[in-house]
RNA sequence: GCCCCGGUGGUGGAAUUGGUAGACACGCAGGACUUAAAAUCCUGUGUCUUCGCGGACGUACGGGUUCAAGUCCCGUCUGGGGUACCA
């Protein structure tokens, strides 16, 4: 019987999901293993061969762990919400719910086709009422809740009112806004109940506030920062912009350093946890204040601006023994002060700029980010150490969003300093000596301080700690940590999302109470913000109401909320009364193994480590970190095929005088005869020229009949490229039949080969339809079935590393299926025997179980097929058809090839699945060899073997070696210098 | 600019702790079977040199440590990814 894979692998996958082979138990005596996929978005185009790489890989350590006996919770679901489907509503009118079953049905399809071992009864929706529920409760929590930096932990909102009833907030250590005023318990007691909305408002941990967001007119959404690449919306490339806006925001800024410590305790790759870390941003040094001198013209002002100006400015820096280099101070644009400080010779200019730069895009002000700008503001401040005036100067290099939106500006010992100093011709003061001041700045943390009073002849790391130590004892500052994280803009003004549970009356916002859940998404006529620019849920009909009279909230949560907390719905998927049960939560811990793509480093992954710090915080789970381990697979791009055709077209004169261009017919040259005519330019100089000529020769006699010509000259002779469906490209070899029969090409017959075939050429691009160089699953399940799809996207190299899709080796691995399958149908009926194993089979097959278990734990899935391919290939030659090697190597086998596996194992008589059998041990006794095969070198070069028996200790192999009469020759009589001898691996002889 | 990860035959890649570089697979060449093709099987295949035995070279480049380096150290080049006025 032929290996039949269609036929096999449609029965497995039909006996799986009836059986529910792979549903989880919550419980039982076996260790859990929890296996996670990275949360897919179902997308319109359906999944192509890059897709599945991690799923391939998960199901395949999921697979093997039950082998090994665990209880594996293995599920699969969609994040379901988000722009694609909205963007296509907007154009079509389709309701996305409708677009998003199509496409999940869809990704459905081909995820069941490959034959993965998910638990389907836990799948999870984030659209799905039931599940965004859920999604809204959590968000309630943390609406609910403030940081206590005391307790370093988010706690009940009720806790710190009870703190302010009982002695107002003079006491409170909590992460909040900026600009909190102090009040006494008194005071608090006596506000309304909308003063109290407000102030807690600064201090829950979602809360709405007004900041600088990035808009994003063409989507008509707020946008996160990680959710712009290159000053441009990540989801179709439109341009953004800052805008002030009053947003929902979660305050993740108060797990900066938790977020940043848990990284240590994470088996994550480095690469990642460093993006963690650099988004993150931490950056320790101290705040100081600079003392703003009267200006004489602002002094005689209103009274109000004199109490002004009698701000202090206050910086941010890491550089504090630098403090004798200041030559001026930078105001961000948008800074307080900036207005105030601004004397009447220099407000024009500096309104105008002010203005200017406040209106600049993200994506103009990084076109032109070497441009240097700014405006002095005629006001000087005092240096707290000299004494000496300073000058304030505003520039947009200097970012309100971060520190103070003011620096002290030290030109010698910062690059962006510098510039401007050099720009304006400012000051440059040098404090650390080791630079050329007059070719750059020097920013290296290293040398001697200089010119700089107390801090003279100290290092750089001395001279900090003594100046912040000046700095606090003066009562001018103090030691600071700045994190360049910021609160995640939790709003976005679209449909498609989970609503917020939030009502407004008498223009305060309320939670809803957890038993309203879930808010239900409301039907709108169109997917459009309204005319007024209000959030396309304000289109929804008037009754939806709270309480049939208050608003509702009408933006909608961002993509990233579903995708927070998902891992810990699949441990309890069902549970109806909360978001999982504390029971099960328990029982499931944490993610041990999770895989996905690096793309999610600074989105999703801090945002499900937030989440999940804040749940551990409130009580309702165990864990603080998501996921234990995470392995980032590469991405598969695409393998464009180009042809190329020639472009020819002579110009001839007629007999009548004039003259015409005619264009010849268009051959197709092989990838050999490009390459030939790319290098020498000229095609009558090129080895395919007579066959060429040839083919055109007859065109050209025409010509010469039908316009009665022979001058033909000013010839015009080209080659180009154009994409070919990868689909009917096989190593490179175009299908000529399939080529000619596509509509595309039809025009186009004639064809210059090499060695009878036409070769492309190839080129690694991105993979997309419009590149004609998109391969699906299907595909290949097709052609090879899903089992050579599973085999060889594994063999194509390690899982972490980015490669092109190509299908050059797939006979390979589906060549080993073949041969695999003839151990046990070598003579065309299936047959099997019963006889005891020769040593060497047994030692083929202890090899194999020892090299695959270390390949998996490891993650190493293509060294693994190698050394299947090399078990079958060894059993092949000892024509070995023994049950006691072959079902052990199936169960080895089956995590990667499961439904042939499971197929031979029904054949062998086994009437359970293959997945319920225990993986085989490995026993070293078998891999014992007698003789070691000593590789004899000379200075460090092998020159020859020797096979030794094992037992030999290294003095008896040197004294064997030394007497061998190889070894003569190579010494040429003299003695060796010195013998190094290492057991069971190698001899070396110095000479 | 800064940070991270890479660079090994014609190709994908292997070498897990410093111990025979190139496993396995593709491709290519030759052969067997076949009327023929497909499929299958066998042999060879890093480069240079030699009729052959053999010899020399060889893991981006230049140095170093070591009996021994793809592997460790220093410097350079180069590809990919992340990030960017974050004071």
């Amino acid at each position: 019987m032929e290996y039949n894979f269609k036929e096999i692998e449609s029965n497995w996958q039909k006996y799986w999901a009836t059986n529910k082979t792979f549903a989880a138990k919550d419980g039982g005596d076996k260790p859990k293993y929890y296996v996670l996929d990275m949360f897919p978005y179902p997308s319109g185009a359906g999944l192509h061969v890059g897709h599945p790489l991690g799923y391939i890989a998960s199901d395949i350590v999921a697979r093997y762990k039950r082998h090994k006996g665990f209880n594996v919770l293995h599920p699969m679901g969609y994040d379901s919400f988000g722009l694609p489907a909205e963007q296509y509503a907007i154009q079509t009118g389709q309701h996305p719910k409708i677009t998003t079953e199509q496409n999940i049905a869809r990704y459905r399809e081909q995820l069941d086709k490959i034959g993965f071992s998910f638990d389907w009864d836990r799948e999870v929706r984030t659209s799905n009422p039931e599940y965004y529920k859920w999604t809204q409760w959590i968000f309630i929590q943390i609406f609910n809740s403030w940081y206590n930096k005391n307790s370093n932990k988010a706690e009940n909102i009720s806790t710190l009112i009870a703190e302010f009833e009982a002695n107002g907030n003079t006491k409170v250590n909590a992460v909040c806004d900026e600009d909190v005023q102090s009040f006494t318990a008194a005071q608090w007691n006596a506000f309304s109940e909308k003063e109290h909305s407000d102030i807690l408002m600064a201090y829950r941990m979602a809360y709405l506030g007004v900041a600088y967001v990035n808009w994003c007119p063409q989507l008509g959404t707020v946008l996160a920062n990680d959710e712009i690449k290159d000053g441009v919306s990540e989801r179709g490339g439109y341009p953004v912009e800052r805008k002030l806006m009053k947003q929902w925001s979660m305050r993740i800024t108060a797990y900066a350093q938790r977020l940043l410590d848990g990284l240590d305790t994470l088996d994550w790759t480095e690469s990642l946890k460093e993006a963690q870390r650099n988004w993150i941003g931490k950056s320790e040094g101290t705040s100081l204040r600079f003392k703003v001198i009267r200006h004489p013209e602002l002094v005689s002002g209103s009274q109000e601006m004199l109490n002004q100006v009698q701000h202090d400015i206050e910086v941010f820096t890491t550089r504090p023994d630098t403090v004798f280099g200041v030559s001026f101070i930078t105001l961000a644009p948008e800074h307080e002060l900036v207005d105030l400080l601004t004397t009447p010779d220099n407000k024009a200019a500096v309104e105008a700029y002010v203005t200017q730069a406040k209106n600049r895009s993200e994506r103009e002000r990084q076109a032109d980010i070497n441009k240097i700008t700014g405006v002095f503001t005629g006001s000087y401040v005092e240096h707290p150490f000299t004494g000496k005036q300073v000058p304030i100067w505003v520039g947009d290099y200097v970012l309100a969003g971060y520190g103070t939106g003011a620096v002290m500006a030290v030109p010698a010992h910062d690059s962006r300093d510098y510039s401007f100093a050099k720009h304006f011709g400012l000051p440059i003061l040098e404090v650390v000596a080791g630079g050329d001041l007059e070719k750059e700045s020097y920013d290296a943390k290293e040398g001697k301080l200089i010119n700089s009073d107390f801090l003279n002849g100290l290092d750089v790391k001395d001279a900090m700690k003594k100046a912040i130590a000046e700095i606090e004892k003066q009562g001018l500052g103090k030691g600071k940590v700045n994190f360049r994280l910021r609160d995640a803009v939790f709003g976005r003004q679209r449909y498609w999302g989970e609503p917020i549970p939030v009502y407004y009356k008498n223009d305060i916002p309320y939670a809803l109470n957890e038993n309203e859940l879930p808010l239900v998404l409301p039907e709108v006529d169109k997917y459009l913000p309204t005319e007024d620019g209000e959030p396309p849920l304000a289109r929804a009909a008037a009754s939806w109401k709270h309480e049939g009279k208050y608003d509702y909230e009408h933006s909608t949560m961002p993509g990233w909320a579903g995708s927070s907390w998902y891992f810990l719905r699949y441990m309890d998927a069902a549970n109806g009364n909360e978001f999982a049960s504390k029971k099960l939560s328990d029982y499931w811990q944490q993610v041990d193994l999770y895989i996905g793509g690096s793309e999610h480093a600074t989105g999703h992954l801090l945002y499900v480590r937030f989440w999940t710090k804040f749940l551990k915080d409130l009580g309702y789970i165990a864990i603080d970190e998501p996921a234990k381990k995470l392995i980032n697979q590469g991405m598969i791009q695409g393998l464009s095929a180009f042809v190329h055709r020639i472009h020819h077209s002579v110009n001839y004169s007629l007999p009548d005088g004039g003259r015409k261009v005619m264009p010849l017919p268009s051959v197709h040259v092989s990838k050999k005869h490009y390459d030939e005519f790319k290098l020498n330019g000229d095609y009558k100089t090129c080895s395919f020229y007579k066959e060429y000529q040839n083919i055109i020769s007859h065109r050209i006699e025409e010509l010469k009949i039908e316009e009665k010509t022979e001058q033909f000259n000013d010839e015009n002779f080209s080659i180009s490229k154009y994409n070919v469906d990868v689909n009917i490209v096989d190593n490179d070899v175009l299908d000529i039949t399939k080529y000619v029969a596509s509509k595309q090409f039809n025009d186009y017959k004639h064809f210059i080969y090499e060695n009878e075939k036409y070769v492309c050429t190839r080129e690694v691009e991105k993979m997309s339809k419009s590149k004609y160089n998109v391969v699906t699953p299907d595909d290949i399940a097709e052609k090879f079935g899903s089992d050579t799809l599973r085999l060889y996207e594994m063999f194509l190299g390690p899982l972490e590393q980015s490669k092109p899709w190509n299908t050059n080796g797939i006979t390979g691995v589906h060549g080993f299926l073949k041969k695999l399958w003839k151990l046990f149908y070598g003579t065309g009926t299936f047959a099997i025997s019963n006889d005891e194993p020769t040593k060497g089979e047994l030692k083929t097959l202890h090899k194999t179980i020892k090299k695959i278990t270390e390949d998996i734990e490891r993650f190493s899935f293509n060294t693994s097929i190698s050394n299947f391919m090399i078990c079958v290939n060894e059993l092949t030659d000892a024509k070995c058809n023994k049950r006691a090697i072959l079902e052990p190597l199936l169960i080895c086998l089956s995590p990667y090839a499961p439904h042939i596996a499971e197929e031979l194992w029904k054949q062998l008589g086994h009437t359970e699945s293959i997945s319920t059998a225990a993986f085989p041990d490995f026993n070293e006794a078998f891999l014992i060899d007698d003789n070691v095969n000593y590789p004899v070198s000379f200075n460090g070069k092998v020159k020859f073997t020797l096979e030794l028996a094992a037992t030999l200790t290294t003095q008896e192999v040197e004294a064997i070696v030394r007497a061998n009469e190889q070894t003569a020759k190579y010494l040429d009589g003299k003695e060796p210098k010195k013998v190094i001898v290492v057991h069971k691996k190698i001899v070396n002889m110095v000479v």
